[in-house]
DNA sequence: AAACCGGGGCA
DNA sequence: TGCCCAGGTTT
């Protein structure tokens, strides 16, 4: 008579065997992806991925990889050319930050994306997902990766709640106490759960009859209780300040590398102030340059 | 802790 | 229409 299962054991053995069948082909799974481009592939994936979702990533990877295949090559190119193949995957911060941090990369690390997190962690744009997501994915060490999929995974499986609270160091804490002690283990844990999270535990409608970890799960045994929607609404993008950036930098986009007159950018835009403060803060961003009263992307 | 930052797909 | 998305930075 085998004695009870270890509570990680619990989880992790069905939760790594339902990844093995279910888990889809990216191109960041693929052995060739990470032949050919080392960290650099998986540093650029995890910027894209940012708040963007996968499908829409994955051809703007492989056109990205294909022209710039190095930290050295993306350090070398202008911003302007950053910003414009960045094209239309939003939040186009990102193309900025990783441009800096190829910079970064080139400059202090000699062309070598850093395995080490705390390294990973000064460059731009690079948070406590993204910093762990490379050492995992990219060199295969042993650190709990958490993304917005696992914090949903975490919060039904353990603690028995509908919705993830807002995010805080405590999801690392228990990622970290979940994973198991195998490096390689630990990095199919790291994506089983968020795999998981994205196909089957999913936010709206989860799937549960198609779940692993239906037999532990905290939030089925509890008889999946409404535990109220814990986050912000985000403020409506119609008539936003974001819409009339985007609106800007897509007139930009169009016109690259030619730089435009001030006067011809969305001339009938239904708020001028709103114009100007979206120019102004594209600007700001280095996102756009103005020279005189042209203005276009940044040299 | 909350605000801000794009854009598209889907119910 | 509202919700969601392999987050990070700034205040």
């Amino acid at each position: 008579m085998p004695s009870t299962p270890h509570p990680i054991a619990a989880t992790t053995l069905p939760l790594a065997e339902w990844y093995r069948g279910a888990a889809r082909d990216l191109p960041w799974r693929r052995r060739e992806f990470h032949d050919e481009y080392a960290a650099w592939g998986t540093l650029v994936s995890e910027f894209m991925l940012q708040q963007t979702p996968v499908n829409r990533v994955i051809p703007h990877l492989e056109a990205w990889l294909a022209r710039w295949p190095t930290p050295r090559a993306l350090a070398a190119a202008s911003p302007a050319d950053v910003v414009h193949q960045w094209a239309n995957l939003g939040y186009p911060r990102r193309a900025l930050w990783l441009h800096r941090a190829a910079i970064e990369i080139t400059d202090r690390h000699d062309g070598v994306v850093p395995r080490d997190v705390d390294a990973l962690l000064k460059l731009s744009g690079i948070g406590d997902y993204t910093a762990r997501a490379v050492a995992v994915f990219a060199y295969g060490d042993r650190h709990p990766v958490v993304d917005t999929n696992t914090r949903r995974v975490l919060a039904r499986a353990v603690l028995g709640q509908a919705q993830p609270g807002s995010p805080s160091r405590r999801d690392l804490d228990l990622m970290d106490a979940m994973l198991p002690v195998d490096d390689a283990d630990a990095a199919v844990f790291n994506a089983a759960a968020m795999e998981l999270g994205a196909t089957v535990c999913i936010a709206r409608a989860p799937r549960c009859e198609a779940c692993p970890l239906i037999e532990t799960c905290a939030w089925v045994a509890a008889g999946r209780p409404d535990t109220g929607d814990t986050r912000r609404r985000q403020a409506a993008f119609e008539g936003s300040d974001r819409q009339a950036r985007g609106a800007v930098l897509r007139l930009l986009r169009d016109a690259a590398p030619r730089a435009v007159l001030l006067e011809t950018v969305l001339p009938e835009w239904p708020d001028p102030l709103q114009r100007d403060r979206a120019i102004d803060s594209l600007i700001a961003d280095g996102l756009a340059e103005a020279d005189g009263e042209m203005l276009s992307l940044p040299r």
